[in-house]
Order: C-alpha cells, then sequence, then structure tokens
DNA sequence: GCCTCCAAATAAAACGTTTCATCATTAATA
DNA sequence: TATTAATGATGAAACGTTTTATTTGGAGGC
C-alpha cells in the first residue's frame, strides 16, 4: 500500500546528497566518500528503495529483457514436448545468472515482432526457424543481437546453436543396420521444411547408401512430432509395412507413442521390431523396454544459446558463430538384432 | 542498422503536426480530425514507427507485463516435471490473446522479489508457493495483483486457483480399495510443507480411515517428486513392504518411473501390484501398462489463473477468490483388483 | 459585426533515471 | 604562499511518451 512508490529523490532527500549521488552509489560509478556511500544504502534499505527499470529503460535504451520465441502449435497452445521445457530451463538458468529476464512468447513463423521493437528487448532466441520463411528477414532488419536454436538457415554467419542432426539421423540409422536390418521405417517430421528433421533425414538416407541399401519412399513417413502419431503409426506398420523390422523415430515422444502402439498390437519389442528414438529425453529411459536412442544434451544447448546471446549482447566477439553440439547414440533395450 | 530508433517526434515533424496529435492517434484519444488521422498513420506505417514501451511504462507507471514465478530445483535449473510446461502453455496462451507478455522467473521460495517493483511487473502468478514461507508477507507487501496457483495459503481471501488435491487423494485411494486392496503405499513428495502432496495424503487417509484401515506410517514414502525416485521407491518396496498390494503415486513422472522399476524387478502391474498416478499427463496413456491416473486438467488451470489475473489488473471484481478445479478418475489398466 | 461555441490541435509538464560538465574543497607540490 | 591536482558532490539535460489545460480558427446565431 504505502501510497507512492519511492523515488530516488526521496533517497537523496533524506541522505542529504543530489539524486546524482545516490545514482552514483547505486551504479558504483564516479567518486562517492565511504561515509556518504554507507550513509546511502542504510537509507536505500529502509524506504526499500527499488530503482525504476522503466526509467532505466528510458535513459539507457536498453530492458535487460530477452525473448525467446519459442513455435506453437495449432491448436494456440505452445508446443507440448516436454523438449522445449528442457531448452528453456536451461536458459532460463543461464539469464537468471545474470541477473537477465527473459520473457517467453509464443509465435507462429510468420508472425510479426513488433513488440521486440516496443519493448527494446535487448536480446533474442529464436527456436527452431526454418529457411525461408518470412521470420527470417522480419527478424534480420531488428538488428538486435539474435541467437538461433535448432534452426536452419541459409545465412552461415548468423550465431547459432544446433545439433549435428546429420550425423544423429546416421548414427541411429547405422546402429540398426549394424543390427542386420535393412527395412528401416523412418518416423519423421515434416521434411518439406528444411528442419531438424531434413539433416536427421539426410544421416538416415546416407547411412543406408553406404550400406548398400535403396532408400524406400514408403518407409518414410512424416507425422506431426507427438506421442499420438506414434502411437498411430504402429498401425500402420503392422498393416502395410510388415516387412520393417525397425523404426527409427525422430523424436522420443513420437517413440513412446509407438512403444505403446506397438505393445497394444501385440508386437514385442525388440524381438519383432527395434526402435530407436532421438533426444534421449528424460522419460527415455524409463520406457518399457527402455528406449536407444540418439543423446543430445538439451539443457546444454540453452545454456550455450544464452551464453554466446551475453557475449554478443556485450558486444564481445563470439568465437565461433555456429556451435554444433555432439551427439551421442545410447544403447538400451528397445533395439536388438534382426531375428529370422 | 538504420541508425537510430524513429521516435513519436519524428513522426510529428513528417506529419506535420504535434507529438500530442500523434499519440492521440495512437491511442484512440482526444479527438482528431480523419484526415490527419489518415496521414499519420500513414507516416508511422512508414517509418515502421513503434512506441517505446519504455516511455510508456515510466509515463503510466504500468509494464503490461506479468510474471509467472516457477519454482526451481537445487541443481538451479526449473523443475523439470514436464506438468509445469503444461501449466505455462496454458497461462501463455491467455496471456498472448490479450497482448500480455510474460516473463518466466525461477524463484527459489525465499528469493527476493525485488524485480517485480524494479519492473513495475502488473501482476504475478506465483506456482506452488506454500504455507508459512517467506514468500508469502514479501508477496503481500508487494500491493500488486496476485494468483496463486496450486498453492495453500493460510489466507483464503488471496485469489488461487487450486485442484480438489484432498478429493484427489480420496478417489485415487478408494478407487483401490474398492478393488480389493488395504495395503496402499502412498509415494509422495514432502508433507511437511503443506503442499499439494500433504492435502492428496489428507485424502488418502480419509479413504483409509472410511474403509476401516489403519494408516501405517510405514506405507507413506516421503520422496523429491521424479522419475527416478520411483524407480527406486520398485525397489524398497520389493524389499521391505512385500505386503504392499498397490502404490499410489501422488505425481505421474513418479508413477512413470516406478512402473519401470517394477519391470525391471519382473514384478507385474497389474497383477501384482496395482499402481496409481495423479495428474493425468500427457504420457500417462503411453505407459505399459497405461496408468490409472487421477486426471487434472492442468492448461485450464493455467488459463483460469490468468484470466483471473487479467480481471484483477483490470480492477473488475472476480466472482470467486479461489477456484477449485475438479478431479476425474481415469482408469486404465495399471490398476486390477486384488489377486489371491 | 460581435459573441458564443465547438472541433481540432498544441504547448508543456511529468514520469525516474543516468551522465556530462562543472564547481567546491582539501591535499600535495613547487 | 601560490599553484596544481585530486576528490567529492552537484545541476541540468536527455530519454520518449501521455495528458491536462490552453489556444486557434472557423461556423452559426443574433
Amino acid at each position: 500500500m504505502e501510497g507512492n512508490k519511492v523515488t530516488i529523490k526521496d533517497v537523496a532527500r533524506l541522505a542529504g546528497t543530489s539524486i546524482a549521488t545516490v545514482s552514483n552509489v547505486l551504479n558504483g560509478t564516479g567518486r562517492v566518500a565511504e561515509a556518504t556511500k554507507q550513509k546511502i544504502n542504510r537509507i536505500i534499505e529502509e524506504l526499500e528503495f527499488a530503482p525504476s527499470t522503466a526509467a532505466r529503460n528510458l535513459r539507457d535504451k536498453r530492458s535487460s529483457l530477452i525473448a525467446v520465441i519459442v513455435p506453437y502449435m495449432e491448436t494456440g497452445k505452445l508446443m507440448d514436448n516436454p523438449f522445449y521445457w528442457q531448452l528453456v530451463a536451461g536458459i532460463e538458468e543461464g539469464a537468471r545468472s545474470k541477473r537477465l529476464q527473459i520473457i517467453l512468447v509464443g509465435v507462429e513463423p510468420d508472425e510479426t515482432f513488433s513488440f521486440v521493437r516496443e519493448r527494446q528487448i535487448d536480446g533474442l532466441i529464436v527456436i527452431g526457424a526454418i529457411q525461408g520463411s518470412e521470420i527470417m528477414s522480419r527478424i534480420e532488419r531488428l538488428s538486435i543481437p539474435v541467437v538461433f536454436v535448432d534452426s536452419y538457415l541459409q545465412n552461415d554467419r548468423l550465431p547459432h546453436i544446433s545439433l549435428d542432426d546429420e550425423l544423429g539421423g546416421y548414427i541411429g540409422t547405422k546402429h540398426l543396420i549394424s543390427l542386420g536390418h535393412r527395412n528401416i521405417v523412418l518416423l519423421s517430421g515434416k521434411l518439406s521444411e528444411k528442419g531438424v528433421n531434413y539433416y536427421r533425414w539426410l544421416g538416415y538416407c546416407r547411412a543406408l547408401a553406404e550400406a548398400g541399401i535403396a532408400p524406400r519412399e514408403e518407409l518414410v513417413l512424416q507425422e506431426p512430432v507427438s506421442a499420438l502419431s506414434g502411437y498411430r503409426v504402429a498401425g500402420k506398420i503392422a498393416a502395410q509395412l510388415s516387412e520393417a523390422s525397425a523404426v527409427f523415430c525422430l523424436s522420443d515422444v513420437a517413440a513412446i507413442g509407438l512403444l505403446k502402439g506397438l505393445y497394444d498390437l501385440g508386437i514385442s519389442v525388440p524381438q519383432q521390431l527395434s526402435v530407436v528414438g532421438f533426444d534421449n529425453s528424460l522419460q527415455a529411459s524409463y520406457t518399457i523396454p527402455a528406449l536407444t536412442t540418439v543423446h543430445q544434451d538439451i539443457a546444454q544447448k540453452g545454456q550455450r544459446a544464452i551464453k554466446q546471446l551475453i557475449q554478443l549482447m556485450d558486444g564481445e566477439p563470439v568465437e565461433q558463430q555456429h556451435i554444433v553440439l555432439g551427439v551421442e547414440l545410447v544403447v538400451r533395450q528397445s533395439s536388438a538384432s534382426i531375428q529370422f
């Protein structure tokens, strides 16, 4: 309640100094006598004075706010894949340690970014932007520091953190091939948008080619990334793709749905069908059977993104514009040698 | 690029009017001739003028920013339970439709909230605050609209959205009792903090009492809410609690871990042990066997929270200070009649 | 032709900071 | 003692809006 907000003026008045001096104490700038400093600090404490960010922002033309752009689904909600939560958690952690705050913005690929200029957002982290989308040109005109995550851009000079998706697709597939599988279904998201799925698919193709296996288009299923998709695909595989002996899902959530679908159909994993996921999400080790999957360090992805963004914002040169994080195969129980 | 930001002055100059008029056009206030309005709008478009939120905030003493306080774990990251993501997604959706932005703040129970005053945050959504924690008195002194979610407060006049946790605990337990179970393990979070777990536990006790079953303290396990906890508990049950025929987990994540732990130990669900979860998370229908669980509408929880907060911020009277959402039992395959 | 009234437009203050240039005081140096 | 240097403190401008009170310029009424 306390009526009106206490301002720097109140502090100055009570301390018997000028507001400039208070400001100096606040920011550790200029020279202030120790005694004065102490006195002012005491009064600040007493009054519970908190400097107005709005005034600072106006003065400094900065907001110490960074926006994280998360894609959203047709339902109007943020993507429900827990992957994003882990990513955001990583970002938030890094931001908090630098006393930055993040604003979370769900945004449709081609939506306007006016809020960035209006709010004088200091930096932007964009998750999952895709080549050629309107978003890119919009962002470039903003001329603020931006770090892309999991985005594929024609312009390689833009800072971004991504994964070696192609390699991920490759090692997942190769693993299955080395187990004797030749008819490997790929359960992917849309390939037309050249995003992460596309590159993982390239890796899949490379592994097949290397093994002398002709790629078959009907084995590549493009479905929304969700558990439900995986579940439904199980039926499709049983009905139309009985020759398949393995499925490589380009996300763990889809794999989880698939495992369940197969279970309901009485198809045993890995005896009758091997399943490999992608992400090594928190859930991956708790599926039955435990999911063999391509590991990525999601939290680190977020941390690297925020770290690079902060460097950019501080005007420090960034050592690497494009950071590609590694992938690693985690073999668990959902994949096995093909049975004859 | 473009050098400096374009301000309302630039617009006024080019339109040959005063900035006051431009401001009026911007906000639809005052009277301004149609021709002038058109001209100004054209110029705004042309210049891509975006009014400075900082200046507005300073003027209006508002920020049109609401903060969502999410608890974080000892690791320094936001809680990794996907539950929070669904909740935040619901909040974000509601906020976006009102052109509000949310800032996501990970905060340790007793941390300072100075940023709220500094940023002149207009509203606050606090998730999972508990009675008696320092947080409460801090928040009250802020005197801004606050909506609590999943929080238990001594002060019932504070607006909050919660679940009928007691009932949830009751129906989950009752379900198991009706299946003939009498030795029901409760896998809970900490009960000393009187949060959601505490009230669910009360419901558990009530159901037991109603059935004339004496509560046994050693059946109530207080563990961190995580899949790993659930997994470990499986071992404990096998080793020390062989008389138990059912486990009621107060979160789906823990149930998922438990199912896996039991599977690894060769204990079949539901034949040897029934398992019931809580939340009906997205994963619940994909476990093997599918999880019987107490359903709550998480997204709605978030939406109601933001809706109520907006009402509060608009100064509208809120119909109900304390909204209690319903729970519902979803019976799937992880629970069954006790086998003799 | 004078007065009143109304629409349209505006000047100026206020919001709460930071910082630059300046000033006062004391200490150090010649 | 006179000059310079260093320290500590300050006044005032600037940041970009919104809003209140005021001004301007006609149009209508008499």
